[in-house]
DNA sequence: AATCAATTTGACTCCAAGTCAATTCTGCGT
DNA sequence: ACGCAGAATTGACTTGGAGTCAAATTGATT
């Protein structure tokens, strides 16, 4: 009985990876607006009604899809955060997370972007909402934990508030990604290489606030070598860290 | 004839504008997923069909509300380029013009936003998408020319690439004001003026390319008081400024 | 007043999200 | 092995809104 309850629970999380599976593909490849549940339950080989008793509402679904990728994110962002070294490091090795998810899933800010507007969010389930918040957290502590220390070991100036570092960090990043992806822009800026520049815009927000040792006082690509050795060895990308 | 002609051409385009302000209205209230064509029919009194005689489709109408505030954007980013100061007062002078421009326009990032999924761009129409090229390209030419006076005059380091100055600024601009309307962050990041962060943001990075004169170097209070009164005298808001 | 072109309309088509009664499966008792 | 109850699954159906186009209306011209 209980015996077959626990495996009737693994067969539906199973099923529920696979339509998430297909169904990031297909929003991959055509958008949301362009995503056609339909098409989703021949590609899954099941029928509609089966997806609606995984997910309350398509938007529902593409939260979930946000949520996994976020986890995701939330576990690399913990993995980078022990690199052993100064606080600027351990802020650079989540940068490099920060990138290296962004090439894993290149759609994600996108769909990141779709949960701004109101009636997307409002029309997603509770519980996707709390896991979403749940994920989010872990970024943000990861983050915000590395600039407390930076504050109390004197690598930042005293009297810095930890959060608006954070905020500044956040936002020179998400800007980053979504501009640095635009066509006009690339061509207006004459952009190749959209995440070396936000790696590079990083430093120039960690130089602002005066996060020692700054950018000229440190060898850091020496620093890139030991993150991409230590934190992400199987790593391909990235050529210059 | 050519009378006749000209009078219905002033009365076309003033019914788009009217289209214009209701959908703008309706797209603010109610996001875009939630707005109904058959409603803006009923509001702009006049039927379905006749929205369609000016837009192609529900996107180009969207992206011709975008391109109508852009086009706002870039004469604000004109204006507040002739400001007679050093180059890094000038940009801060394009800087409050974005600001000022948000505060007016709190739900243009999220639509500009929208044109980043091509599903949505290839939907709008080839005029209507030139338009948005063509101010996007003011915008951006308003900014890139202080800046090469800057590496010009000696106040940016010889050698500095204009293009990606204006990246790195568009990026944390953008990024302040969509990361800082997430209640999420709010929340976590203790913000109450998102707007105050998005200029300091601005001023963070203008340091990290080393500027001058840096923050600490200036009085950039007494800039902020020249450029209310000289280039916006009727903006009651940002009241630090 | 009659005619014709231009403009405007709203009932209609079509597509896709979401539902739910009917069907199929599954595990258990006899 | 068989049959039954309830759980799981289905796909035809409903619904709502974007986009269309034949018909109606308007307005200019003779």
């Amino acid at each position: 009985m209980s015996v077959t309850a626990t495996r009737k629970e693994r067969e539906r999380s199973a099923r529920e990876e696979l339509i998430l599976d297909h169904a990031q593909r297909l929003l991959l490849r055509d958008g949301y607006q362009n995503l056609n549940l339909d098409e989703l339950a021949r590609a899954i080989e099941y029928s509609k009604g089966t997806i609606y008793l995984h997910f309350q509402t398509k938007e529902d679904l593409t939260l979930a899809i946000a949520v996994r990728a976020l986890k995701e994110r939330a576990d690399m962002f913990e993995r980078a955060a022990k690199f052993a070294g100064r606080t600027r490091e351990r802020a650079r090795a989540i940068g490099f997370a920060c990138c290296e998810f962004a090439v894993c899933h290149r759609d994600y800010f996108n769909i990141e972007m779709m949960l701004k507007s109101a009636s997307f969010w409002e029309k997603a389930s509770e519980d996707r909402r709390r896991a979403h918040n749940v994920q989010a957290g872990r970024c943000f502590r990861s983050m915000n934990t590395i600039v407390q220390d930076a504050i109390r070991e004197g690598d930042l100036p005293t009297g810095t508030h930890s959060e608006h570092v954070v905020f500044s960090l956040i936002a020179i990043t998400m800007g980053s990604h979504i501009v640095g992806v635009n066509p006009d822009i690339q061509f207006y800026c004459g952009i190749e290489n959209p995440l070396e520049l936000a790696r590079r815009n990083q430093d120039l927000v960690c130089d602002g606030w005066n996060w020692r040792p700054l950018l000229n006082e440190w060898d850091y690509s020496a620093t890139d070598k030991r993150i991409k050795a230590e934190i992400f060895p199987d790593t391909t990308l990235l050529k210059s860290a």
